[in-house]
Parts: structure tokens; C-alpha cells; sequence
DNA sequence: CTCTCTTTCAACCTTGAAGTTGAAAGTAGG
DNA sequence: CCTACTTTCAACTTCAAGGTTGAAAGAGAG
């Protein structure tokens, strides 16, 4: 099922130690043992995290010498952007127009399927994460 | 470990089919038969994903007669918006300002711990989410 | 009241995530 | 060459997430 992309982002920060790192990359690289001084965990736990922030595109290793330096990539957080963007901003606009909402609850109460509202969802397969 | 709302929120969107269900009700509240319709899955599970993205304040489902739809909390989204804006802008910041750069690399060639940028963390317990 | 649909509770299975330990390569620098 | 640090690989534990089944309450409609 290969996890998309979004997902990956979105469950590589949603680990507080993760935020964490990402938080303190945003304010400069860091080497590796540098950047798990803070935390009371073993440097092999801290390379994994680096690796899902890594598969996740949020953070990058310039290959080369030995201490390489962690990067955050902040591009990579346009992935979540929009699509938040997207959908906050659909939610406000049916908010706005009420006639939407009304129209909504006249098809449901009827039970008439007339409506083109939602109509021939792919039913199972493909979601819609991004059309 | 209680963990804090971002993750919650971070977590519940890690999912492709929750957030489907955030897509779809975007574009309306929905009861839960209905959304769970696109699925291949028990109802029993659409109502756990649904729990997930209630303890995440994502949808609120009002009290009241029996087929209570699902609504989208668009305000939860301003959680993760300002932290990815937080972070975002930081790390832009910082690359604009060049000399923030050289001397962060001053800084870490010289090893004087001088620089109280990275001082008295907490050491394991709390993170510094939001500051 | 009864039948049906919605909603929830509980036990269980399977899988992946997060950590650990232990050990092995690379890559310096003395 | 030897020593130390960085990085990675692998096996193993623990525990929660996503699903399933089965059954029990709640609430409406006949």
C-alpha cells in the first residue's frame, strides 16, 4: 500500500521528538550528536527518527565527510499546506453560503438522489486525497 | 505520555482514509452511514476512525436524535497551520540572513558553549512544541 | 410492543512503530 | 597501525493502531 506521501509527513510529526527536532533544525543545521543531546534515548533510536523525517522529505544529509550535517527541507512542508488550505478553505466557503447548506438538507429530508451533489464516488478504491 | 494535541491532530491525519473523511466532509456534514459508504471496511471501524478524529478535535458530531451527522471542525486546523508557519518562517529566515549562518558555523568550529542557544533543555520530559 | 437502524462496548488478531542491545563498517586523526 | 567517532545493519521486545467479529444498548417508525 505504499503510504503516499502525505501520509508520511503527517505521521513523521506526529511524534513529539520528531517536532522536536524539526523545531530546533529550524533554527540552524545540527549534526547528528548534537542534535540528540537533548534526549534520553540512544543514538540508533535518534538515526531512525532521522530516517523517517528523511523518507518523509523533510529532512536532508548532504552525502560526504564524515559529520554530516542534518537539513531541514522547509519545501517540504507545502505537501501539508495545501492540502490544509485546500480543505479549510472549502469548509469556510460552504459555511459562507448558506443556500449550500440548505440545499443539503432539502436532498437528505427528500432522499432524492437527483441532487448532483455527491454522486458516483469511486466506492472503494481510489481516495481523493489530491485531484 | 498524554499525548498533546498536535500529535493527535498530526496522527489522525496520517491516515489516508481519515483523511478522505476530511475531504469529503469539507464539502458537507455527513451522517456516518452515508460516509461510511466509499469504504471497504466494518461500520464498527468508520466509527473508530471517527473517534480518532473527534479526540482530535478534527469533528464534533452534536448530541441528539439518533442519526447525528459528522461536522468538520475547521478550527482545528489552525493548530498545525501555526506550527508549520512557525517553523516554516524560521528556517526562511535563517536563510536569508547569512550571517545568522556563518556564525552558527563559527560557533560550532570554535565549541565554545557560550552561545546560550541550545541551553538547559529539559532533558527528556517536556519538548518545546509551543513555546 | 416490535422491528430496524444507529451507536457503542469488548475481546481478539495482526502488523508496524519506537526503543533497546550488540555488532560491524567507514572515516578520520594521532 | 590503532584508536575514536560516526553511521548503519540486524534481531528482539513492547505496545498501540487498524481491523475484525459478536453482542448489547438507544432511539424511531410501524
Amino acid at each position: 500500500m505504499t503510504t503516499d506521501d502525505l501520509s508520511r509527513v503527517f505521521a513523521a510529526l506526529a511524534d513529539p521528538t520528531r517536532r522536536d527536532m524539526v523545531a530546533r533544525l529550524s533554527e540552524g543545521d545540527a549534526t547528528v550528536s548534537r542534535l540528540a543531546e537533548p534526549y534520553r534515548m540512544t543514538l540508533q533510536a535518534v538515526y531512525k527518527h532521522l530516517r523517517v523525517l528523511e523518507d518523509a522529505g523533510l529532512v536532508s544529509r548532504p552525502p560526504g565527510p564524515q559529520p554530516r550535517p542534518v537539513h531541514l527541507e522547509a519545501r517540504a512542508f507545502d505537501l501539508m499546506d495545501t492540502w490544509i488550505e485546500r480543505h479549510r478553505r472549502r469548509a469556510e466557503e460552504r459555511y459562507r453560503r448558506l443556500d449550500a447548506v440548505l440545499a443539503q438538507m432539502e436532498e437528505d429530508e427528500h432522499g432524492q438522489d437527483q441532487g448532483d451533489r455527491h454522486r458516483g464516488r469511486p466506492e472503494g478504491a481510489g481516495h481523493r486525497d489530491d485531484p
